[in-house]
DNA sequence: CAACTGTCTATACAGTTGTATATTTGTAGT
DNA sequence: ACTACAAATATACAACTGTATAGACAGTTG
């Protein structure tokens, strides 16, 4: 699941190694799992990566410049999976549901799922470096680009305009993510209430494009 | 400006110390220094604090238990100056002025004010212990509690009805707090164009808000 | 003055970190 | 079977961390 980003490298693998052979995802792994549902990237030590993946401190240098690179890798990798699950999610939608506060439960259940991608993408988009950051704001970038085109498809059989449905999508976006982060680290109990407000948001943004589109048509 | 919150102690100061005395502002106004525009208050460490402000490593421990202790202290005492800029900002509003504009205006001027308050709050809300999470969470809260007044204030003049308009203020809080702590990461340029988009979000939500409860009353 | 107070410092220690260097290991090619 | 080579390791080092311990200093009390 996680490493569909990132096989570029061993399709071209050298050596047919012996079976336990160390990949960066073996790394992303690693990390993945020292992580947990709360700690932060930055936090992560080359070695103690390689200590969890069973190889020696050096060896890391091997696979990734330094922690900085596999926190990216990280990040695309992530990213990556939970748009594959989001989209196939949404073809099953059946018609007549509310496709938003399907979305929204969606995207909460996957703040339970056992892989702890989403949480890795809601916790770190403020700190880190430079290149880290970037590589959270591009994963945005693609969410805000699906529901982009989800709003302008389902507008159009409407046969209504969205203004400025690009920046509505944005805030979609971001008022999601930031919404799941606050979810995060709250009792798991206090969630349905989440999904109830953050769909709410959700319907008001989109209320509030049409409507402030209505006005400019006239 | 920075020191409102934390009076408590000084008040009862024990000793007439002598004039270079250390008090917890030392120590907030060190890490400030030190923070900088970018770096996270988590990065921190206590012999690197001790060391800017000019006091032995042990010396940390007669103000502060830990470095989180100090990062909370420097959340609370951000929230506060930055509390009393808006609403300082908002009493000079003029009748007639877009209120939402307005206010994402101050906003804004506040990532590039000197003192750097802001970004600290904008960068740290989802790494750090649970208590540091819970200080900035609170803060996000009181600045939503001001907008819920506001917004409330506001639609009883204007006879209409707000649904829940809690949720809105909400929404609009973490929206704001996000799209500022992607601006932090632009450049200068650019940010004037996300000051719109901002604005248009927030507009988004609060004419949605409001056509939402038009429809709840039919 | 002497004793006591709380504040700050100096020294020290064990642990961890990133990485430079040299060495071993396993596999492929001829 | 022997060499060549890439991958992984072992060892080492300097920097830094948080903190335990003990001592120096100034101000307030008796």
């Amino acid at each position: 699941m996680t490493t569909s980003t990132l096989s570029r490298t061993e399709a071209v693998g050298p050596k047919t190694n012996s079976a336990r052979s160390i990949n960066r995802d073996t790394l992303l792994n690693a990390a993945l799992a020292l992580l947990g549902p709360h700690r932060s990237i930055s936090t992560l030590s080359l070695r103690e990566v390689a200590r969890e993946a069973g190889i020696a401190p050096n060896s890391f240098y091997r696979h990734f410049r330094d922690t900085d690179e596999l926190a990216v890798a990280l990040i695309d990798s992530a990213g990556a999976a939970l748009r594959h699950i989001f989209t196939e999610a949404r073809r099953n939608i059946r018609p007549g549901d509310s496709v938003t506060r399907m979305s929204v439960e969606i995207f909460m259940a996957q703040l339970e799922a056992e892989d702890q991608l989403l949480p890795l993408l809601l916790r770190e988009g403020t700190v880190g470096s430079s290149g880290f950051k970037q590589a959270v704001e591009r994963q945005l970038q693609y969410f805000e680009n699906e529901i982009h085109e989800e709003m302008v498809r389902l507008e159009n059989l409407k046969g209504n305009q969205l203004e400025d449905a690009r920046i509505a999508a944005r805030a979609i976006t971001r008022l999601v993510f930031t919404m799941g982060a606050t979810a995060l680290d709250q009792e798991l109990s206090d969630r349905p209430l989440l999904v109830e407000q953050t769909a709410k948001m959700v319907r008001m943004i989109i209320r509030g494009a049409q409507s402030l589109a209505i006005l400019a048509d006239e």
